[in-house]
DNA sequence: CGACGGCTTGAGAATACTCAATATCGGTGG
DNA sequence: CCACCGATATTGAGTATTCTCAAGCCGTCG
């Protein structure tokens, strides 16, 4: 179990493992040579992270607990050894990782092109829409643990414009805020707002053969 | 064959299949509802493109050619077949897509956090430093055929802006053009400007079994 | 030659940042 | 229980970066 804040693996560790978080949030992130930081993803129960490190010696971003955090090492040795036994497991693990690509892809395509106000329902949109996934029970309201600093290292805003960009969603009836807890008012204008497509809905594991136990 | 400035596969296309990039350049972008384009990345010959789309029933980027460019189709089935037949091939091709997906991170951070002037000087040495893999006769000296246009589709700017930053550059002796010919003339000073790290060298293969065919 | 796409430059506007001060909130020690 | 502390959130004022609009230039192609 780590704490909220802790390095679940620090930049640059050898032989560092891969993760499957079991419960609570945590981002990965790299920093950039002047201090500054950019959050890669939020990660959220049931997700794998840190599989880029499978690739590279050493670990190429770093972890940090958003929340109190469970999460389950994998090691990848093992990770490989996975491909060669069982390979339908692994071209599983392929078209995974290639959803969350794309998912990048479209972090990128909001950072870049879209305006800070846009930047932020995206987050929010994004991290409503995958919480459903996996907890079918979340409706327009959800605890979001993130500060405002981590928010803007996740939208490439610093945290006081992040502030501001609240206050214009909150004034314009999109959200709601009450501590940690956020609620979403009007989902299809705060879509509008994000430019957000949800992909989800698309994904497609049909390309994969039926398994051979049927 | 595709001549420069030619769609290589629509986004929505469905049953889209993944390529190899035989000659010339090419890059995949993502449209967003207002327009604008956001260019997730430039592919050089050798590359393989578009394997997002094997997780998604459509395409999720579109495909557009830079240069003239020649591209060496891969079916999405067979993609998925050779993961089942040739595991460690398979194992492979996820370790390359996992180096892919670090590096888009760090285009993320290049975006989110860095100047505008650095994110140019970003793609410039991102881009020779990817020429040099399979080209090692590329030294300080390349073509460079993007327009100012798609140089700011690739950063998150505008083509006024990236005319400035250029201009700047080569000012400041980081750089010099002359048409679509680019020297650098100080690398390691543009590779500070960008802070860029350049993660090919780190590339590990290591941990792939070795080949049962010796 | 004329049209067109791309490059360059200037001026003004908009967006986002910095700095700084104040407020709030949860937790801690007395 | 209360005062205090550090971390976070809020707000204002001024600044910097980047964008928009607009005009002119340059080279290429038909």
């Amino acid at each position: 179990m780590y704490r909220r804040g802790a390095l679940i693996r620090p930049e640059r560790d050898r032989g560092s493992e891969a993760y499957v978080v079991n419960s609570g949030w945590l981002f990965s992130f790299i920093l950039l040579g002047d201090g500054s930081r950019q959050i890669l993803r939020l990660h959220l129960p049931g997700d794998m992270v840190g599989l880029s490190c499978s690739a590279f010696s050493d670990a190429a971003e770093t972890l940090m607990a958003v929340t109190d955090v469970r999460v389950i090492p994998i090691d990848r040795n093992a990770l490989i050894e996975m491909f060669m036994e069982y390979p339908r497991l692994g071209a599983a693990l392929f078209l995974l990782t290639q959803a969350e690509q794309v998912s990048l892809g479209d972090r990128l395509a909001s950072i870049g092109r879209t305006t800070a106000k846009s930047r932020v329902a995206a987050l929010l949109i994004d991290t409503v829409v995958r919480l459903r996934q996996t907890n079918s029970e979340i409706g327009s309201s959800f605890v979001f643990p993130l500060t405002q600093e981590e928010i803007g290292d996740a939208t490439g805003l610093t945290a006081v414009h992040v502030n501001r960009m609240f206050r214009v969603l909150v004034r314009e009836g999109l959200i709601a805020r009450n501590s940690n807890q956020l609620s979403i008012l009007d989902e299809p204008r705060l879509t509008a707002v994000a430019s957000y497509v949800n992909r989800y809905v698309e994904f497609d594991g049909s390309i994969l053969p039926p398994s051979s136990r049927g």
